[in-house]
DNA sequence: CAGGTAGACTTTTTT
DNA sequence: AGTCTACCTG
């Protein structure tokens, strides 16, 4: 208790009734919770099992985790609860699953299957030639807003919301014959639960005795809802938020939920954490300035006594291959010139685009980096295949994976066949896979194709025996030689290289659950949960990270850099249509924008570098960029700007080379 | 039925 | 510029 200042002693300490602490960038909040945990633990006779702390990221979860444990015993800490949200969600909804009308097993969509589901349903139900992503954004903030599929429709005015509600009801029709959730629902579906059934409202407040939210001005209409019907009555818990760091708006958080509070909770006690430990005086006077010109419901002054520190560095490039290089050539320099490892170093950019070409340049200049975030894994062909094939395994009525796997590796069913099939399936109300192996199906087709599908359908139900067996891991890999799987990703490779890339991530993928199901303590998992927590990226995350621990820059997009910090921070593209992006200039909410330039630059711990360029390529056209409006936003005083002289191109690269030239004779010699 | 090609379309951010 | 889609051909 000792290291913590009196503002957040106090936060610690405040147990009797509801709290928000409003925790400003870098003010210590982790610390508050994890040690308010172990206070509640270890002080107040709490047992782990009854204290819930809920975050929204992955990685935040498993870093409280990791810094709770550090404060207590090994039997202290037996069943506490630390997860994100969603995961939160999914624990609920398997215990409860029957009640919610789903069976174990059920399949969890992620956004790619979402938005195959709803362009498939478009083209089957509607003609109509709204844009998938519309539509799925509309339904996306009904189901953050608790509204069901009929009051969609209801109150539905605009014809795109009349399209969007019929849609709707479609998809949850479909996502239920599949035995299916999508992310929303692990929210949504246990606050119906919770809702609808008293007794088992009972047995989870009961089981839940106190509970922490991190990030809670992140927080949706439907995730407030879930957190005040767990602790209602006896209105004990703990939620940290700050207001300037909202910067999930468009995904239906509500900011709004911090003030809500005041009126939901009349007794709710307020603490400020306005002391920051992070960044150097100059860097906070900066945030604090451009946060300035949002407007404010709380009004907070960070300060800092880590002293002023160097000025704000502002960059202007030729273009985009001229700005990543810069960068990459810096960092080289810098970690040659201080000693600092790479890892002190953090690109920072709008949007995961942008991270090629900076990969680029540190790859050519040798520069190890890691980069977080980014859909890329899930989206892999191979992941999603036999992500595919897992799910068919633990439930058959996924149609979506049955379609994905069913010719991978070719089996010579076609669209003919399966569309036949699935007529006979949707007469019978049947799931493709259960019809694959229907006497009545010989009257569609010819016993040629009969065959196959039968022959698939009854390969899958032997496999599926094994998997439950006791060795579920032996059972997959057989599966992959059965299949062939390895030739299949050859045919289907440029080359030989990028086949062997792929067969690695698939055994990657099969480590990742090997790893989850023996580190289970108490055997409860099961292999349906072990694939569920997958589709979260949960363990497939903590995988990553202890394959690599190495020392390298990190790059990652604004939003996934909150909550971290990092001694030289870099963030790029600081111009109009990019930071602020075009659409939120368009759509008017550039104070969202604002508040992730101010996310970004409280990365910083001592140094903050920006960066633009003056052209850029976009679709393959050049175009002329204008500066970001925020650097004009800074306090002049503090930023020094480099590269406004128009050296010509050869001086600068001659300089650089020539440096470059130094620092490689240094490092040979020594 | 599969593999190839031209043309459209693309970029926000995440569980 | 790169990726996905729809149509065409073998």
């Amino acid at each position: 208790m000792s290291q913590l200042n009196p503002r957040q002693q106090e936060a610690v300490r405040y147990i009797s009734g509801p709290l928000l602490v409003l925790a400003g960038a870098g003010s210590g909040k982790t610390s508050v919770i994890t040690r308010k945990i172990a206070y509640l633990i270890q002080q107040c006779g709490f047992q782990a099992r009854h204290i819930v702390a809920v975050t929204f990221t992955n990685k935040a979860a498993r870093e409280m985790k990791e810094r709770v444990g550090s404060l207590l015993r090994g039997a202290e800490k037996h069943g506490l609860t630390v997860s994100t949200f969603h995961n939160l969600g999914l624990n609920i909804i398997r215990r409860e699953h029957k009640l919610l009308g789903y069976k174990a097993g059920f399949s969890i969509f992620d956004d790619v299957d979402t938005k195959n589901l709803l362009t498939e349903i478009m083209q089957k139900e509607y003609a109509g030639d709204d844009g998938v992503d519309e539509i799925r954004q509309l339904i996306g903030s009904w189901k953050n807003d608790l509204i069901m599929p009929e009051q969609a429709l209801e109150q539905a005015r605009t014809p795109k919301e009349q399209t969007a509600a019929v849609v709707y009801i479609h998809y949850q029709r479909t996502l239920k014959a599949y035995n299916a959730l999508d992310f929303d629902d692990l929210i949504l579906q246990p606050v119906k639960l919770l809702q609808d059934n008293p007794d088992v409202l009972e047995k989870w407040r009961n089981r839940i005795r106190y509970m922490l939210v991190d990030e809670y001005q992140d927080t949706n209409a439907s995730q407030y809802l879930l957190v005040k019907l767990l602790v209602k009555e006896r209105a004990q818990f703990t939620v940290v938020g700050d207001d300037d760091q909202s910067i999930y708006a468009w995904r239906g958080a509500r900011p709004e939920n911090l003030e809500l509070l005041k009126t939901d909770f009349p007794s709710l006690k307020v603490v400020m954490l306005e002391q920051n430990y992070r960044s150097t005086g100059r860097i906070l006077k900066c945030a604090n300035t451009l946060i300035a010109n949002n407007p404010h419901a709380f009004t907070k002054q960070l300060w800092s006594d880590m002293g002023f520190g160097d000025e704000i560095r502002v960059l202007r490039c030729r273009n985009e291959d001229a700005e990543a290089e810069r960068i990459a050539l810096e960092i080289l320099t810098e970690h040659i010139r201080t000693d600092r490892p790479y890892s002190d170093f953090a690109i920072l950019y709008r949007g995961n685009y942008q991270a090629k070409l900076m990969e680029l340049k540190l790859q050519v200049h040798k520069v190890p980096y890691r980069l977080s975030g980014g859909t890329s894994f899930f989206s892999r062909q191979e992941v999603k295949d036999l992500m595919a094939y897992l799910r068919l395994l633990v439930n058959p009525d996924d149609d979506n994976a049955y379609l994905r796997v069913i010719n991978v590796p070719r089996r010579e069913i076609g669209s003919t066949t399966l569309e036949k099939l699935s007529v006979y399936a949707t007469q019978r109300e049947l799931s493709l896979y259960e019809a694959s192996a229907e006497l009545g199906l010989s009257e569609h087709l010819s016993s040629r194709f009969t065959e196959r599908l039968a022959r698939f359908k009854h390969y899958m139900d032997k496999l599926r025996q094994r998997c439950f067996g006791d060795d579920p891991i032996a059972a997959l890999q057989e599966m992959l030689l059965d299949i062939d799987y390895n030739n299949w990703i050859r045919q289907n490779s440029s080359s030989e290289k990028a086949a062997e890339y792929r067969m690695a991530n698939v055994q990657f993928l099969i480590e990742a659950l090997k790893n989850t199901l023996e580190r289970d303590e108490d055997g409860e998992l099961t292999i349906e949960d072990a694939i569920a927590k997958l589709v979260l990226r949960d363990m497939l995350e903590r995988q990553e990270e202890e394959a690599d621990g190495a020392d390298g820059v990190q790059m990652m997009t604004l939003h996934a850099s909150k909550g971290l910090e990092f001694p030289s921070v870099y963030i790029m593209g600081v111009e109009e249509e990019i930071l602020p992006h075009r659409s939120s200039i368009e759509a008017d909410t550039v104070e969202e924008e604002r508040r992730l330039a101010y996310v970004g630059i409280t990365r910083a711990r001592e140094k903050l570098t920006l960066t633009y360029a003056n052209k850029r390529k976009q679709y393959g056209e050049v175009i002329d960029c204008t500066p970001s409006r925020f650097l004009d936003e800074l306090p002049k005083e503090d930023l020094i700007w480099e590269g406004l002289d128009e050296a010509p191109k050869e001086v600068k690269q001659a300089r650089a080379a020539s440096a470059l030239a130094d620092i490689r004779a240094m490092l040979s010699k020594g």
